[in-house]
RNA sequence: CGCGGGAUAGAGCAGUUGGUAGCUCGUCGGGCUCAUAACCCGGAGGUCGUUGGUUCAAGUCCUUCUCCCGCAACCA
């Protein structure tokens, strides 16, 4: 039974802010596949967590007002929450900024430049003093810089850097050595080829520009740039210590896979395996790059308003029906999209149809016909052999599929056995069964079958949707949940008294639900609209606010000016002279109610000339939407000419 | 010609070594009634992106072109 140890990790989430949806797939994968090891047998050791230093920390910290920490204490607890929201089932949880972990990065930082695979030199490139970051050549936007768009200019920063040349040929051999570690195959072409094969540039591997990272033991304004930091997670969390490795390292270290984002695949198949080579330590076996979920066919974001948080799908479907999901939907190789059409047409079909009405049904019947307790299984037909058959060759089908990832496929089988058992029951017609008495032992057969079938199916769900796998052993009563149980046909034990049918998922009633979600996201594009506008408008220091000119005039005369349709003709007081200004508020107001009242006044403005008449100044209204814009009118009580800041 | 991936039924996808084109959802018709208007069976729907070729035989091999996508080094 036991198979030996099985270490996998996730990538660790930066701290940046709140994960949507498609970042949470990343740990939903790789609990399914460590629940299906251990289901097998394998000691797993499961790893994820929170990857948490560099400049935007920083930055967002500064925004926020808060602490770098306190910014990533407070992220890092969110993302840890939506991991346990989604019941996944992490044996650790890494934060970059635990203590344990700094220190050993730290000693491997050293190491490495006592060895000389690091070694001080220069930074050269196109610098963006305001955003303080380099850019390359390519990176740049007509010469600009990408993030702000103003100018750059040629700068040197003093910097860390990390021999990776040195290591290049090593890499390729084992890379050529090991066919399957860089996965799916795309990948390692990508690698190879654009990266590997064309000679590697030593990497930066510390900064000066910012504080929030890990510091250089021997050179104290420097801390220590993303990769050597974030990538020894893997290593850290297990204990690795320099010069003493724990146990748990010794016993988990190599990795069996990394499973990793497709956009990072670069760091975990070159710089990754180039340091552990520096360190003398042993590679990872593989290296999963995964592809994205996107919404629709777009990627999530913000300013779209189609960002898809997993709580609120979570609230919605229920924890399991958003794993199977994303489990289901999601391709081994190219792209998934998520929408919520097809989430809950799966979530009909596939989980409430399907599987759900399997079981209620069955179970229904074994407690309609037998009280809930079966008495035989040994009046077999042929027809059950075949039965019995295809259900035991779903769990060869799913090792298969999880050898090579696809997960998806592997899922697909066991909601294949439900499809089989469906069939079962028409082809057996237990309702007809009943009707006779001297069919009763072969009723009870069938039914046996079914439970037996249905037991073994919730078994393989299990790395799935282990919430719902556990609501099918209750209702049938049973804890023989073993990898070895589903082997051959039979475990379940005669005369077990089942419970009463309880649905698992309740059918959507999808053009309602849609409605009810298009609402929302609709409310949310509003917001997020907003949001970008707010953020749109650069911050003004007091000194430019004042160079407006605002003053409280009264209004002595009005009238439409004739060529427009949205324009009046005022002359106002200022309180030194009258001056004639042109309004756009035709619309909403008559001349006649606008004498004698007292307005705000841009008064430095430059005169413009609307429609043939000089306008002297600009008279502030709110934009209420389209054409319907009103003015901001004084208190009586001012004084005319009264400056407003 | 930077490297790589893709183009198959209304939608989403399978199609290993070339040998009568499949699956899921949707749609239409039938069956059944144990069950969550569920389940089972069947029908319709594809010149397998385009051009030319190899072959007795090509979605599957070679070639032309078109379109889509990923990667392109210190942006985690």
């Amino acid at each position: 039974m036991d198979k030996g140890k099985y270490y996998i990790t996730t990538a660790i989430a930066y701290t940046s802010r709140k994960p949507h949806i498609g970042n949470s797939y990343e740990i939903v994968l790789a609990d399914a596949i460590a629940r299906f090891k251990r289901l097998q047998g394998y000691d797993v050791f499961f790893c994820t967590g929170t990857d948490e230093h560099g400049q935007k920390i920083e930055n967002y910290a500064n925004d926020a007002g808060v602490t770098p920490k306190e910014y990533v204490d407070k992220v890092s607890g969110e993302i840890r929450a939506i991991c346990d929201l989604l019941n996944t089932t992490y044996d650790h949880f890494i934060r970059t900024t635990d203590d344990y972990h700094e220190k050993a990065v730290q000693k491997i930082f050293k190491k490495l430049y006592d060895q000389g695979d690091i070694y001080k030199g220069a930074y050269e490139g196109n610098y963006c003093v305001p955003c303080e970051s380099f850019f390359t050549d390519s990176q740049l936007v007509n010469g600009r810089c990408p993030d702000c768009g103003r100018e750059v200019k040629f700068a040197k920063e003093e910097a860390y850097f990390f021999k990776l040349s040195k290591y290049q040929k090593r890499l390729e051999e084992y890379i050529e050595a090991n066919p399957d570690f860089i996965y799916p195959e795309s990948r390692k072409k990508e690698m190879l080829n654009n990266f590997i094969r064309p000679g590697l540039q030593d990497l930066c591997v510390s900064r000066t520009s910012f504080k929030w990272g890990i510091p250089v033991t021997f050179d104290e304004k420097h801390v220590i740039y993303v990769w050597i930091d974030a990538l020894s997670n893997y290593i850290t969390a297990l204990g690795y210590d320099v010069d003493h490795p724990s146990e748990k390292y010794k016993k988990y270290w190599p990795a069996d896979v990394h499973i990793i984002g497709k956009d990072i695949v670069r760091f975990h198949t070159i710089y990754w395996p180039i340091m552990l080579m520096a360190l003398g330590e042993p590679l990872p076996k593989q290296v999963y790059g995964h592809p994205w979920l996107l919404f629709g066919s777009d990627k999530m974001s913000k300013s779209k308003g189609n960002v898809i948080y997993a709580d609120e799908l979570v609230a919605r479907f229920g924890v399991d029906a958003v794993r199977y999901y994303l489990l289901s939907e999601m391709p081994h190789a190219t792209d998934g999209s998520i929408s919520y059409e097809t989430m809950i047409e799966r979530y009909n079909s596939d989980l409430a149809n399907t599987l759900g009405n399997l079981v209620n049904r069955t179970v229904a019947m074994a407690n309609k016909y037998f009280d809930g307790v079966l008495p035989c299984n040994s009046e077999r037909t042929e027809l059950d052999d075949a039965f019995v058959s295809d259900i035991l060759s779903a769990l060869p089908s799913m090792e298969k599929s999880f050898s090579e990832f696809k997960i998806a496929d592997a899922l697909e089988a066991v909601i294949n056995s439900a499809k089989r058992s469906n069939k079962y029951i028409d082809e057996t017609a237990p309702w007809a069964l009943a009707k006779n008495e001297a069919d009763r032992n072969r009723l009870s057969t069938v039914l046996y079958n079914l439970i037996e079938a249905i037991r073994i199916i919730a078994v393989e769900l299990t790395p799935f949707i282990p919430d719902t796998a556990d609501k099918i052993f209750s209702q049938i009563n049973t804890d023989i949940k073993s990898y070895d149980s589903i082997l051959s046909f039979g475990a379940y034990p005669l005369g077990t008294k089942m419970n009463l049918p309880e649905p698992l998922f309740n059918r959507i009633d999808a053009a309602k639900m849609l409605e009810d979600i298009e609402a929302e996201m609709n409310r949310k594009a509003l917001e997020a609209q907003r949001m970008t506008e707010m953020e749109g408008i650069a911050k003004i220091g007091i000194d430019d606010f004042a160079k407006v000119d605002l003053r409280v005039v009264q209004i002595t005369a009005a009238e439409r000016v004739k060529k427009a349709k949205k324009l009046l003709k005022l002359t106002v007081n200022d309180g030194l002279a009258e001056r004639t200004v042109v309004s756009g508020i035709a619309k909403c107001y008559d001349p006649e109610n606008l004498v004698g009242k007292k307005v705000i006044l841009v008064s430095n403005l430059k005169p413009a000339v609307l429609c043939g008449i000089e306008s002297q100044g600009m008279i502030l209204a709110a934009d209420c939407g389209e054409d319907n814009v009103r003015l901001i009118f004084a208190d009586d009580g001012i004084d005319v000419g009264a400056k407003v800041r």
